[in-house]
DNA sequence: CCCGGAACCTGAAGGC
DNA sequence: TGCCTTCAGGTTCCGG
């Protein structure tokens, strides 16, 4: 699933293939992927207009236009961007996947959202606040401290593991690299954020930083349908630790890896090293 | 406001 | 072999 690491590699790889390029033809194949203008409007703002830049705020994918405006991607689970020569030759883990909506760009090169589930979602706006709404801080910015991690986990009494995947309190971190981050902290999933100690928040804030560093220098985790735009795998997932790693031995202790639900969502973790409270 | 759970979606996987 | 159920999880919505 995309999260950070993953987005941030997407846009990394996709910088110098549309930086610079023009719009020059919008194939929207189910008009669900484009969630705001209507789809007539979304074709007609985007041909004709050069992307001037590329960003990304949490999970978002930003596409700067030269007209000022932009155009967001949400890739949700499944959700790819694939440039042509990837698109052309799907992998096999997407080759029953469709085609929800193809860019054609003034060099004649293609970039293709594909998404098996549909969950992806795309807007053009005049600006990227009115599409990410209310999202917490960006985890690997400057200006993200331990104190300001150690401030938001004080307001909530939820599991940290459903804190830490709340895109309202902390941008970008997901399933997989909660648990990760966690598991590096030593901290249980299901202990109240709020009762983490100052040593376990300082804990937890080097792992986030340093578990999404990690991942983004290894092109992301591709543990489901996660391709990068040229169609090749990302290696984060081989560092995984305990994520989607079910009864296999903790690289710590060596005791099995188990899988609880917290908030409805897989979360995998090392019972012995990571006590409650 | 805070928290938990359901719904959305569809291909894969497992049970019978 | 094939039908049926369950599972996956980012986000949104709803109810307590």
């Amino acid at each position: 699933m995309p999260e950070l690491p993953e987005v941030e590699t997407i846009k990394n790889d996709l910088e110098p293939l549309v930086v610079g390029r023009k719009f020059t033809e919008v194939t929207v194949d189910d008009d669900t992927v484009v969630q705001k203008p209507s789809v007539e409007e979304f074709g007609h703002g985007l041909v004709g207009r050069r992307v001037v830049g590329l960003g990304r705020r949490g999970k978002f994918l930003i596409l700067r236009l030269d007209n000022g405006r932009v155009l967001m991607v949400h890739l949700r689970m499944t959700g790819n961007l694939l440039a042509t020569e990837a698109c052309r030759r799907l992998p096999k883990e997407l080759a029953t996947a469709r085609v929800r909506a193809v860019f054609r760009f003034d060099d004649g090169s293609t970039l293709s959202f594909i998404d098996r589930r549909r969950m992806g979602r795309m807007w053009l706006a005049a600006d990227q606040e009115e599409v990410v709404g209310k999202l917490g801080p960006e985890p690997l910015a400057a200006d993200f401290t331990v104190d300001v991690l150690a401030g938001l986990m004080a307001r909530h009494r939820a599991p940290i593991k459903a804190v830490l995947c709340d895109q309202g309190i902390i941008a970008g971190v997901g399933n997989m690299y909660a648990d990760e981050a966690l598991f590096e902290s030593r901290i249980h999933p299901l202990t109240p954020a709020a009762d983490l100690s100052r040593a376990k928040v300082k804990r937890l804030y080097s792992a986030i930083q340093g578990i999404l560093t990690t991942a983004i220098t290894n092109r992301g985790a591709s543990v489901d349908t996660y391709f990068r735009p040229d169609g090749n795998r990302g290696a984060a997932h081989y560092q995984f630790k305990v994520a989607h790693r079910l009864n296999e031995n903790c690289p710590a202790c060596g005791g099995p890896i188990e899988r609880i639900r917290v908030r409805g969502r897989g979360t995998y973790f090392c019972p012995k090293c990571q006590r409650t409270g």
